[in-house]
DNA sequence: CCTATCTATACGGTTTACCGTAAAAGCAAA
DNA sequence: TTTGCTTTTACGGTAAACCGTATAGATAGG
């Protein structure tokens, strides 16, 4: 199997035009190019009911927004409302992100194909990428590919993702206890808050609060 | 004037690959590209040795590290030690940080003559910069354009960056205390450093200490 | 020289973060 | 159901941050 109609969504255009570059250099010629997640959706959906679909969607996931008030603003929720729709169309993400997390849910819970790190072989990799998705298969790029293995210990979930976010936005970690009781998310005493932050830091060998808050705004966590 | 000879660096090749594109459409051929900010000062270096110098360095600002231990880290770091050495070289910033602080303070301490945001509409103002800025002028992407009205600029002088920026290396106001007068620097007291970190945080709106290292963080402040 | 003003510093009280310990709840295998 | 393990929660003490107020020093204008 070979992929014949490719929309590539990315809002730098050098990025949309290299990958152009690199589905040509494979053998395809049928390509649409967008720079907003809600352009994407849109043009997949007509491409559906003009009775010609696209096989294959490579998006970014983090995108600028700009004076359109977007409807979809990060390619994840792109890509969740797709794989609700339409959940045959393939999907390559090439981001610059690397958190093992975040790949793992994406192919994990939404059924991504593929997913290639913009980063010195990007290009590269991508059009392996393109073979193996084509194949049947599900690809990574060598950073990630431990996304898969089971359990590499010292891991970060979404919880802890959740806390530090509230943390930087100024939350005193009784408030975000508070927060969480209001949700009815489940670890929310003050004390269980602290225990993960605890952890956080040791394994971010962070002082402080305020100390792991910038190390993984460094790490581009949050 | 025209550039004749430039140095692309940037770690993702397909970057590199549609700014070398952009050149050569704007008639520049003499052309080498980097991904390693190293790799990039020490080509500089052997340029201008061989008396064969570059006249233009394009350059990213974020890089991510690999199994190489680099010594220059950054873009930020390259070009800190490049104006140093050669200050002649004209630098064109191409990067994804669209923060006013950031630009300002690239333009008006380091002599970067163009800062363009990787966005939308890239390479299309990177074309544009190559013209203004070989006409001796600066150019800045209309995102960060306003970076240098002095209308925005909030007055936030030396001792307030140091201070957030030792905060977000993790120590407490103490010890930032001790380390003040161990170096003999004025405002030392706890006090005086409690005071300051109020006035930031009135002037950031932040809640706390860690709000506001996130808060300037963000602002690539510091 | 005196005074108004601004800055640095000192101090005490309150809140929040930090850290250890321990009980309670959830869960899976025996 | 019991047992053992893990996670969540509770609590108490210490350290640090937070906040108001007050004194000391430095500076500029009269």
């Amino acid at each position: 199997m070979k992929f014949n109609r490719v929309l590539i969504n990315d809002d730098h255009d050098a990025i949309g035009e290299s990958v152009a570059q690199v589905l040509m250099s494979n053998g395809i010629t049928n390509i649409e190019k967008t720079q907003y997640c809600d352009e994407a959706y849109l043009k997949i959906k007509k491409a559906e009911l003009d009775q010609d679909p696209f096989d294959l969607l490579i998006t970014d996931l983090s995108f600028k927004s700009d004076y359109r008030n977007d409807n979809l603003s990060s390619g994840e929720e792109l890509i969740t409302k797709l794989t609700q729709d339409y959940p045959d169309l393939a999907i390559i993400v090439y981001s610059m992100k690397d958190q093992l997390q975040k790949v793992r849910f994406l192919i994990k819970n939404r059924g991504v194909n593929g997913y290639v790190c913009k980063d010195r072989k990007g290009s590269k990799e991508l059009g392996e990428s393109l073979n193996v998705v084509a194949s049947g298969k599900a690809y990574l790029s060598p950073q990630v590919c431990k996304a898969l293995q089971p359990k590499s210990n010292m891991e970060i979930d979404d919880f802890d993702i959740r806390l530090i976010n509230l943390l930087s936005k100024g939350m005193s970690q009784e408030e975000i206890s508070e927060d969480l009781k209001s949700k009815n998310l489940k670890p929310s005493s003050l004390s269980s808050i602290e225990k993960r932050l605890n952890r956080l830091k040791i394994q971010f060998k962070a002082n402080n609060t305020t100390h792991l808050v910038s190390i993984t705004k460094d790490l581009g966590l949050i």
